[in-house]
RNA sequence: GCGGACAUGGCGGAAUUGGCAGACGCGCUAGAUUUAGGAUCUAGUGGUGACCCCGUGCAGGUUCAAGUCCUGUUGUCCGCACCA
């Protein structure tokens, strides 16, 4: 036995991790002629806290398939970047009064040396930074073309305004109620806000899911987030000769239809403001809806409130009775045409209103007590009380009335979805410019590509103003300016982009990132996309997945990337809670910081115990304990040199194990079962230790399956034991099927259904012999004597299962 | 309310198409070694003292066989939230 040198974590992980970046070693090759891997996490935001334990996890597991990938022969791309422009930087930068670039720079220099600590294969020659204007140049030119298209279009409209951030917030970024950001309140504000028709792209967005691989719970959330639904639009006449359009799912329940609700802003009301003799309560009641704050409507949702319009009646088109309207926020003119058909009797909400509003209720499909509920059921239930529907079902009913209203020209079939526009302006300073300038003569006018980036320009102070102008608004020498179509004066847009805006692309970047010509090279997008596998959090489904999806589409439209979708894999990690079982954070005092865990116990602990520690999909509480085992088994792995012995070969007893772990390997690394496949190195260890030797090849073919998980340590082993070249570089092991199963086997023998002998026999028996060998058995023969075999069901490889009586 | 996921030892978690429940790790117990151990090694570790038996949230069912399939039910987590 040699004498061994200690394990020492902080010098071998140093060592390496200059190596790698002295040779390039992780730098994407231009030779396109190789096969290619683009692996993607979701960039992150520096903020100022650093990084927790909870950010390596995605890291790791896609730094694990991409290591293993290079050595698979692929040309990998695995990019890093930084989203870095936002609202807490600038928050961060208004209370310390330091400059948000500032700010931005410094926080990226500590998350870059935390990253780099951890030793992960990025392409550091490709990084990308959102707030570079070499780069927020494309962003702004993207949104040029959507402006050109008609995609970006400027509209007063009640927008959700965080009070405390003085900002309006997109839809996504409310949650309950409340700011996503900073918890603060959230009320309705009418502003003139850029917004992106992403509904424009509703139906691709949601059929488009077909061609990707997601998984589920993703697909999932898209679908019921884009929320399409077929019905019909349905024109209901009025006394007033107007005519009140709505939206139904069930067309088929028209008879029941016995009042209608308007939503409080729907236009009729002030259109018909000279019939209507009760203006001034209706008017009352909006400006009553309109200074609820959404948080306050949804708390208030239990009652139903709402205002008859008098003066005025609808005529139901197909029994021609009048019906009353009324208005009622519970009807949502974002959604629809704004105005509603109310059937008591099968919806719920229009049943509790009829209810407290005393409204008649008519049953028109016959299965529930509509006096008690409405019933809403659509796969059983007659029509009844509906004319010309009567006894058809629900399905049926759809269908003839659908026709009867297309052929009388008084309804058509129509899709909806839940999915809205996408308000696309930040009234603050820390964000791409829009590049756009308002002329009195010739409106909103591109300002030309050339002088493209519109930087952002240096400024006093940047807190946002309370009139809710962004803090640019403020700078006349840079608002004020020329029209570049005529010449005259006119100002530019003081709004900026949203932090979706520069996220929603930065994947093309990568494959490109110097390019100063276009946002990246047809060549490189050919080659490099779509992303093979994109990895990050459940919390951006519906927000960055769904922008960047709906981007890269309209740049497949206009020719300017060459796939319809931008990922064709999405998988999504769970979040490391405290040890506490409770979500990280600094408040709750449980964050764990891996700058400590690295100096306790190496990098490569620390990834291997992001790995080990549980379903890669669930959250799981950290354990420092967890960690600790981690790091003996590393230790072991250093010790495992005492007992290399020569040989090229895999000895005889451990071929099937080293056969079953490569494949276990190599296979749980591709499916998120990196727990699994660190089990069962362990397992491998156990029998190396249990044997106390390993062969040159048995050790050889080991590192290569651990390297990627600890690239460090099975480095230093392999230069440490006269290997040849670096790990990193050495092809991926295989495996023989053949060999993954040992010549004997156990199988179980059971006597009606319960295990009562366990026996040897040859591996590749068929059922019938493996049933015979069962059969013979001296300790199974005692065991059935005297009783009466009914039945054997023998199941090769497995068990045997004797019914007797 | 709607949609989705999950429920297995003291803990994190394993378990192709239904086929030996509890792999691997932590923790714990005992022993070895050590001046010492939050080090290392060995053995044990679902419950009950042992064979038996009982055990995958709960109640049924299908099957030779159920953690896995079916029906009902309870609980937890996540997303959406009056979407007509």
């Amino acid at each position: 036995m040699k004498q061994m040198k200690e394990y020492n974590p902080k010098e071998i992980e140093k060592k390496w991790q200059d190596i790698w970046e002295k040779e390039g070693t992780f730098i994407a090759s231009e030779d396109k002629s190789k096969p290619k891997f683009y692996a993607l996490i979701e960039f992150p935001y520096p903020s100022g806290e650093g990084l927790h334990v909870g950010h390596p996890r995605p890291y790791t597991a896609l730094d694990v398939v991409a290591r293993k990938r290079r050595m698979q022969g692929y040309n990998v791309l695995f990019p890093i970047g930084w989203d870095a422009f936002g609202l807490p930087t600038e928050n961060y930068a208004i209370k310390n009064k330091i400059h948000p670039r500032i700010v931005t720079e410094k926080n990226i220099a500590r998350f870059k040396s935390q990253l780099k600590s951890l030793g992960f294969s990025f392409d550091w020659s490709r990084e990308v930074n959102t707030t570079d204007p070499a780069y927020y140049k494309w962003t702004q030119w993207i949104f040029l073309k959507l402006f050109e298209k008609g995609l970006a279009y400027k509209k007063e409209a009640a927008i959700n305004w965080c009070t405390d951030c003085k900002v309006g917030l997109a839809n996504e970024e409310v949650v309950n109620g409340v700011c996503e950001r900073c918890g603060g309140e959230v009320v309705r504000k009418v502003k003139n806000q850029w917004m992106l028709k992403i509904t424009e792209y509703a139906e691709r967005l949601l059929s488009d899911l077909d061609l990707v691989d997601y998984i589920e719970r993703v697909k999932v959330q898209q679908v019921n987030w884009i929320g399409r639904s077929e019905g019909a639009e349905v024109d209901f006449n009025t006394t007033a000769g107007y005519t009140l359009k709505v939206y139904t799912t069930r067309p088929d329940t028209l008879f029941g239809a016995t009042y209608m609700v308007i939503s409080p802003e729907h236009p009729m009301i002030d259109e018909l403001k000279d019939k209507i003799t009760n203006l001034d309560e209706l008017i009352e009641y909006r400006e009553k809806a309109a200074r609820k704050s959404d948080f306050e409507r949804t708390e208030l949702a239990k009652e139903k409130t709402g205002v008859q319009v008098k003066g005025i009646m609808a005529i139901n088109p197909v029994n021609k009775k009048e019906i009353p309207i009324w208005i009622s926020d519970y009807v949502l003119m974002s959604y629809g045409t704004g105005a509603i058909m109310a059937v008591p009797g099968h919806d719920t909400r229009d049943w509790e209103f009829a209810k407290k509003f005393n409204l008649p209720i008519i049953e028109v499909v016959a299965g529930g007590d509509v006096e008690k509920e409405a019933f809403t059921d659509i796969e059983n239930g007659t029509m009844v009380n509906s004319d010309f529907l009567n006894g058809l079902n629900v399905k049926e009913a759809k269908e003839k009335i659908t026709e009867w209203l297309e052929q009388n020209g008084i309804g058509r079939r129509k899709v909806n979805y839940k999915l809205r526009d996408w308000v696309f302006s930040r009234q603050r300073y820390w964000g791409e410019p829009i590049p756009l300038v308002y002329c009195e003569k010739c409106g909103w006018v591109p300002i030309p590509e050339e002088e493209l980036p519109l930087l952002l320009p240096e400024v006093e102070s940047y807190e946002p103003t309370d009139t809710g102008e962004s803090p640019l608004a403020n700078m006349p020498d840079w608002v004020n300016t020329t029209c570049p179509k005529c010449g005259g004066k006119a100002q530019r847009e003081t709004d900026t982009m949203p932090q979706w805006a520069g996220s929603s692309w930065y994947f093309l970047r990568y494959t490109d990132p110097h390019n100063d010509k276009e946002l990246a090279s047809k060549e490189n997008l050919e080659y490099w996309m779509p992303v093979d596998w994109y990895n990050g959090g459940m919390e951006h489904t519906t927000l960055h997945l769904l922008y960047s999806r709906f981007w890269h589409k309209f740049l497949y439209d206009i020719g300017v990337v060459p796939t319809p979708e931008p990922y064709q894999k999405r998988t999504s990690h769970g979040m490391i809670l405290g040890e506490n079982n409770e979500k990280m954070s600094k408040s709750r005092g449980n964050v764990v910081n891996p700058d400590e865990m690295i100096d306790e116990f190496g990098a490569d602990t620390l990834r291997m115990y992001e790995m080990f520690i549980g379903d890669f999909e669930k959250a799981v509480p950290w354990s420092y304990n967890g960690i600790k085992g981690c790091r003996r088994f590393l230790d072991r792995v250093w010790r495992l040199q005492s007992f290399i012995v020569e040989g090229d070969e895999y000895s005889s007893d451990l071929e099937v194990a080293m056969h079953k772990t490569i494949k276990k390997v190599s296979e749980d690394y591709e499916n998120l079962k990196f727990n699994t496949a660190i089990a069962s190195m362990m397992s491998l260890v156990n029998s190396f230790y249990a044997k106390e030797k390993v062969t040159r090849a048995e050790f050889r073919d080991f590192l290569i399956l651990l390297n990627p998980v600890a690239p460090h340590i099975t480095e230093e082993l392999w230069e440490l034991n006269g290997y040849e070249g670096m790990l990193n570089q050495q092809k991926w092991p295989t495996w023989d099927e053949s060999k993954t199963v040992e010549d004997q086997i156990e199988i179980a023998v059971q006597i009606n259904g319960k295990v009562r002998e366990r026996i040897m026999i040859p591996s590749g028996l068929g059922k019938e012999e493996t049933e015979e060998a069962a059969m013979k058995d001296e300790k199974v023969l005692e065991l059935i004597k005297g009783k009466n075999v009914i039945k054997v069901i023998g199941v090769p490889g497995k068990l045997v299962n004797i019914v007797v009586k």
